[in-house]
RNA sequence: GGAGGGAUGGCAGAGCGGCUGAAUGCACCGGUCUUGAAAACCGGCAAGGGUUAAUACCCUUCUAGGGUUCAAAUCCCUAUCCCUCCA
């Protein structure tokens, strides 16, 4: 969410700036509405205060032993009119905020301009694209030859779920517990345990609700009078950690406050028909390790560049090749004003694929959340500025370790980093 | 499954229709004292919003949402969360 403030003072200035991602929104209506705003809230408040002193009168008239009788005639329609007052403001007020908070993040002006993926630009590349002397295998084909299953994943549940067995599954485990083990011991995260399902207001305050309700996965509870009470399947681990902190006030000794947390993801990919139905690059669950960081304002954009050499570091450590784009502004998230993705090599698509996505949301998130610290005890509490990123997405890094690690016979040699987490193995055959 | 108790400022905790945006203590900040510190004493100390050039004034907020009332932290209803006891 943009401030109120800078919607009102700078409203030419915030849709300049949004044309860079190609968001447009109807402004003048906003002006309407906020000069609507200006006139019932004053209009509202002297009606509240009308009657805050005259009931301050009629409490004190009481107290004397005098007659309150003429005083409650005064007051006799205040009610109504106030009533009135307030649900007039409400509505504006509900108008006003529907239109802010689906307004995204100001792109950050090192954001390139762009619209699509094909104008995000490549920052850098590292390692060496494997030569094979042979026919390479995509990660399914690879996969199937060791207890990789999408059949059966769709039997007992749908398409886009797979089910992993054996030594592939150990595998799986091994890179979400080499990831974790990374982040905590040479990264100084903490490392956190998080539900898989949250409600509504945490989903706000991370920007997926009110816009992107469709990709996510709802459930019901049911009240005693079957009031639904929805919880959703968290579409990554950013919103149960972020909303860790919620409404509060952090203590400056304990910033930055770094988090890691595995979780599953859980997300319906409505409006990707048809893109990735293959294999495990796009699938409703998937494990992912993230990475989440909450800092002071004038902190975060070099807490970017090095959240991003952590995620870097996992991909680094695998030695397996990969590529950092900045995203232009039409790929951008709707929350972030600035992201890096990752994107590793996989042979048998040749062609870098994302694999990590690392994005500042400078204080578009914290507004929301009110999430904010005290510089001193004279200051007012300011907005802290939170940042993501995938340390790594565990699905598609085994894709990649698969393809990349992969042997003319279809088994996979182990990457030395994780030899310790698969039992000293050195190969799936 | 049944019966109760609770949710108040950074924390602890009083208040249970009007003088309560909220006692008191702790923490924190400033001052006095001291060579310095501690102690003691004095003072300050919630957030969000509105009008305004500013001073200032006003509004809202005691878990959340409804209701009663001229007036609600306080009474009623509902939800959420916590705790105790019984099965």
């Amino acid at each position: 969410m943009l401030s109120k403030k800078q919607l009102k003072n700078d409203l030419d200035a915030v849709v300049v700036s949004l044309k860079k991602r190609n968001f447009s929104f109807n402004y003048n209506e906003l002006k309407e509405l906020e000069s609507q705003r200006k006139i019932n809230q004053i209009g509202t408040q002297e009606l509240q205060n009308l009657r805050n002193t005259h009931s301050k009168s009629i409490g004190k008239a009481k107290a004397a032993g005098e007659n309150i009788e003429s005083l409650l005639a005064e007051v006799a329609d205040l009610g109504g009119k106030l009533d009135k007052a307030k649900s007039e403001l409400q509505s504006i007020q509900e108008k006003i905020s529907n239109i802010v908070m689906s307004i995204p993040n100001v792109p950050h002006e090192s954001v390139p301009e762009g619209d699509t993926d094909d104008d995000n630009i490549e920052v850098m590349r590292w390692g060496k694209e494997p030569n094979f002397d042979f026919d390479v295998k995509d990660h399914v084909e690879l996969g199937e030859m060791h207890g990789l299953d999408f059949e059966t994943a769709a039997k007992i549940s749908s398409s886009r779920f797979a089910v992993m067995t054996g030594k592939i599954a150990k595998l799986h485990r091994a890179l979400t517990q080499f990831m974790i083990d990374l982040h905590v011991d040479t990264n100084g995260y903490t490392e956190a345990y998080v539900p898989y399902m949250v409600n509504a207001e945490s989903l706000t305050g991370t920007g997926q609700l009110p816009k992107f309700e469709a990709d996510l996965f709802k459930t019901h509870l049911h009240g005693e009078e079957g009031e639904a009470r929805p919880l959703y399947l968290i579409p990554t681990a950013e919103v149960p950690v972020t909303n860790l902190m919620r409404g509060e006030i952090i203590n400056e000794n304990d910033l930055p406050l770094k988090f890691v947390a595995h979780t599953p993801c859980f997300r319906s990919e409505a409006g990707a028909y048809g893109k990735d139905t293959r294999g495990l690059i796009r699938q409703h669950q998937f494990e992912k390790v993230e990475l989440v960081q909450i800092t002071k304002a004038e902190d975060s954009y070099k807490v970017l560049e090095e959240l991003t050499s952590h995620a870097e570091g996992v991909l680094q450590a695998l030695e397996l090749p990969y590529r950092k784009v900045i995203l232009c502004g039409g790929d951008l998230g709707f929350s972030a004003s600035k992201t890096y993705d990752l994107e590793v090599w996989l042979p048998g698509q040749k062609a870098y694929r994302e694999i990590s996505s690392c994005s500042c949301f400078e204080d578009f998130q914290s507004r929301r959340m009110q999430l904010r610290w005290r510089r001193s005890q004279e200051d007012k509490p300011e907005l802290l500025h939170t940042l993501n990123g995938s340390g790594l997405a565990v699905g598609r890094t085994l894709v990649a370790v698969l393809e990349n690690y992969q042997n003319a016979d279809g088994s996979i040699k182990i990457p030395a980093a994780l030899s310790s987490y698969m039992g000293g193995i050195e190969i799936i055959d």
